[in-house]
DNA sequence: TGATATTTTGAACGACGTTCAAAATATCTT
DNA sequence: AAGATATTTTGAACGTCGTTCAAAATATCA
């Protein structure tokens, strides 16, 4: 392979690897075109040979969050080893708080970013983050396997933005703090209320 | 009163009706120093006998959004001719969600908007948000009159940072695009849903 | 009216993202 | 090996931002 091209895949990588530091630390404001330039040991108009703008840096770190997100979820029911859907679906909600505490600059980063008005995200970050939601999917299908799958999307979604709401303003230092073992506690009765719900609904047209 | 106070009273009302304009047509990004000045006829540096800095502008404006949110939520259920506490909240939801639509850029700029690391938020701003779970609470204590006031306090606050997130990604248009009314199917079931939990271990307690 | 206090002004500062002609480096040709 | 050509790297420069502050303009007072 052509080794220039191998150096700047390692430079850009370098360039990312500073950029997932700098929001880490300090949030999207810390994300500064020079201070990265001097990190990696270049010179500023060197990162828009490696990137087209600093949007593009924000996808690139986005999407190894996304990716940490998902093996987060992922290992939350790891193997299978809790069977019940509901405990899955809490076990879930509960691995996305913590990843959300964890790793709460770049966790934000995830949805502070808006898009240029013109062509909004790649199509790879769309399908990203539907691949999040099998996991939730899933163990709706146990419980409720009368619904379409469209249905399923939909509570999905409901299911997955209601706990995102309350990690969201949870960990939100603006309203009064929310200690972090009442937040879990706040987040499992959420889940398993609304599966109770969706249990129900199941039931009565049944 | 002195006319001076009045004329810079006057002025820094112009100035906040300028900056609430900006911010609903074009969001947080859209309130610029210079944009302001030119629209209120003054020099740029007027701004700054006006107002500490822009942060204060922010919070001005957020004032004016609560306030009319907290119209907006009152009116929903108006006079209590909703009677039933359940239909009340889904009512307030409702409402919530399409204040959200309607208000876009500045109900998002209530939740973007971070403060510096310094001193946080005034304390006026933490006792308004507080007076708007009072919409929520109060339905709750006559759903389950038995808790304590705390915990309905918690279930106030659970309630609403669940329907606050489907509002929230529901109105992304990142994430697939939710039609209204099936958004608003989605509140009304999460609500509805909760409000079953809530009885049924106020049941259970009794 | 002249002296003094107050208010308004906009040029200037530092920091930002981004661009692009020029410098440095690499590649090819004879 | 050396000259010619293509590629890559560089950082000064541009325009925009929030914010400051000495000076200009205005108001108040003796």
């Amino acid at each position: 392979m052509d080794p220039t091209q191998i150096k700047k895949a390692n430079q850009r990588k370098a360039l990312v690897d500073a950029a997932e530091r700098a929001i880490a630390e300090g949030g999207t404001a810390s994300l500064r075109a020079r201070e990265l330039a001097r990190e990696i040991g270049a010179a500023l108009g060197a990162i828009y040979n490696l990137v087209a703008d600093l949007d593009e840096l924000y996808l690139r770190v986005a999407t190894r969050t996304l990716a940490r997100l998902d093996e987060a979820l992922a290992a939350s029911t790891d193997g299978g080893r809790v069977a019940d859907p509901v405990e899955r679906l809490v076990a879930i909600a509960l691995a996305y708080r913590r990843f959300a505490s964890e790793n709460l600059h770049l966790w934000r980063a995830l949805f502070e970013h808006r898009m240029a008005p013109g062509k909004p995200l790649p199509d790879w970050a769309l399908t990203d983050q539907m691949q999040l939601f099998r996991h939730i999917v899933e163990p709706l299908t146990t419980l409720s396997p009368r619904e379409t799958e469209a249905q399923r999307m939909a509570a999905a979604h409901t299911l997955f933005s209601a706990v995102h709401g309350v990690v969201l303003l949870g960990l939100e230092e603006k309203f009064v703090g929310v200690p972090p073992d009442l937040l879990d506690a706040q987040i499992s009765w959420l889940v398993r209320t609304t599966c109770r719900g969706l249990r129900s609904e199941s039931d009565r047209s049944a």
